[in-house]
DNA sequence: TTATTACTCAAGTGATTACTTGAATAGTAG
DNA sequence: CTACTATTCAAGTAATCACTTGAGTAATAA
């Protein structure tokens, strides 16, 4: 009968995909590899950590199953391996931020300062871009643009935004999305654009989870 | 701009949620809570852990916002907080089982030595038990029983089992199921049943999964 | 009142984790 | 071949974690 030990093992290795989630810099860079895949000194940087580090964080989140990596040349390209490691990491922001006071105070704080509109719903969008009514703006870097974006976004990379408001139509409303709910790129876009005269709103989410809803996508070729 | 911080201090918060499910004693108290309202000394006896640990595993669950608790007499009774921690768990579970090889091989290898058949959908459970040619077993607890359980299902906890036989028709089909998929109640309950010539299965998942798929729950009064 | 029950808190210990540093490996370029 | 780049490995340290022990706190019972 016993099966104590059954049980108890498979606890255990589910702790093993709950220790990967345990830590604030591999969530970023699980979070990072979410959009694309991603080489090694790309999610360094981009997390501010060493090679070192990053490369053992990878390491574990690799041995939780949550990604998988293939070398191509010098370089060694992260991805995630399989939706499903989408669908947790949303249970895991869904729980986060309906239960603990702390992250809704952060986003409230962050969003009253920097997006006073409400963010727009997917179906919404697509329905005021369709009828033209809309700039949909995609603020990521060109490469994840190309990757995957929403049909009939432009894209201007956060950094390169002050240089190119001329691109945009005053007359319209524009839309920004990024990486994600949490991702701050979409809060400074607006933030920058409010703050030239434009009237601009934040998409509710970001581009993997409007991926995951099913809407469509177009890609650069 | 910077906003490192903002982003800094979200991941942290996320991480702490997922800090909570980095512990496989604390998984099996989440699992266990996932079937009605503990107290902290059934939850410390079931996961075979002294009160003074179980109190602060439960204390991490409830600071990371998974579970809720209130005092009643001398008990205090722990619930989790929300379905969205169910639909978490379900992904922390799904995504274990896809990508790790040891968890594969470990319900596979359980499965095979206790339960050659393979296990039931839920909607073809309820049209067999609607024409009455399946007899539905609930494994658990009779607490557990009371506080919800499939129609038409019939409790008899697990170590009742052997002395309830005559209870159950041996022409019928039984269907076992318990707290959740990889609960060993039910595995426990077919190999037994299978042992005394019975024609057993188990249901594909447990209660938990049942309710929240919307199927309809019967209650003791 | 004292005793008992159910639980929490606090201090201590060994194990694990995150990160750093420096060296090792593998693939590419000259 | 050597030099260089991207990545991993290995060793060390400080911080954190899981668990134990023993004391402390409410609520109830005698």
């Amino acid at each position: 009968m016993s099966s104590g030990n059954f049980k108890h093992d498979l606890f255990s290795q589910f702790a093993r995909v709950g220790k990967a989630l345990s830590n604030g810099n591999r969530l970023e860079l699980l979070e990072f590899i979410a959009q694309a895949e991603r080489s090694v000194d790309e999610l360094a940087q981009v997390a501010g950590l060493t090679m070192a580090n990053t490369s053992q964080h990878l390491r574990v989140l690799k041995q939780a199953g949550l990604v998988t990596c293939r070398k191509e040349g010098l370089k060694v390209y992260y991805r995630l391996s399989g939706d499903d490691v989408l669908v947790l990491l949303d249970a895991l922001r869904t729980t986060a931020e309906r239960h603990l006071a702390e992250v809704k105070q952060l986003v409230q704080s962050y969003l009253t300062t920097r997006d006073e509109l409400e963010p727009l719903a997917r179906q919404e969008l697509l329905d005021r871009a369709r009828d033209g009514l809309v700039t949909v703006l995609d603020v990521r870097p060109e490469e994840e643009y190309a990757a995957g974006h929403v049909p009939g976004a432009i894209n201007i990379p956060l950094q390169d935004l002050e240089s190119h408001l001329a691109d945009l139509d005053p007359k319209h409303e524009v839309v920004a999305y990024c990486r994600g709910p949490h991702c701050i790129l979409a809060f400074d876009a607006v933030a920058k654009l409010r703050d030239k005269g434009f009237k601009a709103a934040r998409l509710e989410d970001g581009f993997p989870e409007w991926r995951q809803a099913g809407m469509p996508v177009e890609t650069t070729h």
